[in-house]
DNA sequence: GCAGAACCGTACCGTACGGTACGCAAAAGG
DNA sequence: CCTTTTGCGTACCGTACGGTACGGTTCTGC
């Protein structure tokens, strides 16, 4: 399913390209990596052209935050009628897609840049990171959680706050960790099934048992 | 409460005042606002003492971190009976303290160079703000939630867990969405006692309120 | 096959940074 | 009072970046 099609100009084959390089560049030197000559050598393009493409810098770095933004559509299917283990399973499989996504080196080299970008008024680069990279992925959460409510499994009154509960349950400070140069976890689907756990525990409508908070050490 | 005196080496009353102008370079500007010619013109100090005392750029916002960190001690009271009243209040206050640190102007620019200098192998910058930084309210909290498992009003298995877990409650993506230039709550209060009393109602032995978990849109 | 656009490679320009060197004033110390 | 140290202000150097200009080459439309 393509989102908007006219949402934002999209770019021609060989600027994609160019992109990918420069994500490439990113994600292996960091920022200062990322150099209008270094782009143009690496991509086998002439600096004119990324100018003429891209404008300057700030519209090079926009393009590939747009880029990146185009490739992870997430899929909104789940017509199916909810039960409480098939919406535990989504809420995991969420989870999982979500701690895998902000794992991703093309995720972090982007947060990265636009962080470093930021000052206390927020920049544009974070705006779009924000917008392009998350909206999807909130979408599809609010969507799961609403469903649940509508099938009578969960109960809360303030749906924003509920997710966002979930997600601090499944991210708590990992993100700012990695964003930091931090490892990451060893097992990302025993994290999301503890958060899914608590979060049940938190808004479902049956009662979990101990287990599922994690209390137990056998899990 | 003076913590290891003999940590790191201590700066000059001169030195500090540099590594204030530093800083407010920093918040004000970013990254790219804090070069060493600006610093010294800000400061009155000369390009060469900055070498001398700091070695490099590097040196210069190691020192900044340090002498940061060292103006945020914790205060380790807390030798009184816990009750449950109490453990809340303590933990309400916990959660109000580090939305307010991680909220602040400086801690925001610090964390924003040392993403912004991070690649996917660890930055010596990251490392030094994750341990300065992070080591005081951790182990603060760490403190708080094992007193009231020993006082019989928390329970869990691994006190680790637990404290990821309070901490994703309070903060969520908070942090991260600050980092990238968006303004903040309104309501940190508020948002403490929210996940505090969500907190509390997954690990603690009292039954919680429906009321404690924000369910009701009265709060 | 030809005109025009798109584009590549390279050279170039101005600027600003990190880091060093030097001259001189002020404090420290005996 | 003289010497030594410390540090300020400035000038300087090499480098590397963002951005522009230009000649030559490939692609495109007619």
């Amino acid at each position: 399913m393509r989102a908007d099609a006219a949402d934002m100009p999209e770019f021609s084959p060989r600027q994609n390209a160019v992109l990918e390089q420069a994500l490439r560049l990113l994600v292996q030197g960091g920022e200062k990596a990322l150099t209008t000559s270094g782009l143009a050598r690496a991509a086998n393009c002439s600096k004119e052209s990324l100018y003429k493409w891209f404008g300057d810098r700030e519209g090079l770095l926009a393009a590939m935050i747009a880029h990146q933004a185009s490739k992870v559509r997430t899929f909104e299917r789940s017509g199916e009628r909810l039960t409480a283990d098939l919406l535990r399973d989504h809420l995991e499989l969420f989870a999982r897609d979500l701690l895998e996504v902000l794992a991703g080196d093309v995720s972090l080299a982007l947060n990265r840049l636009a962080i470093g970008q930021a000052t206390r008024e927020g920049s544009k680069l974070g705006k779009l990171l924000l917008e392009h990279g998350r909206r999807q992925i909130d979408r599809r959460a609010m969507a799961l959680i609403d469903q649940g409510k509508r099938a009578g499994l969960l109960r809360f009154d303030n749906a924003d706050a509920a997710y966002h509960t979930l997600y601090g349950l499944i991210v708590s400070d990992l993100h700012v960790r990695m964003l930091l140069g931090e490892p990451g976890l060893k097992d990302n689907a025993r994290q999301a099934e503890r958060a899914v756990g608590a979060f049940l525990s938190l808004h479902g409508t049956q009662k979990q048992s101990a287990d599922a908070l994690g209390v137990s050490a056998g899990r």
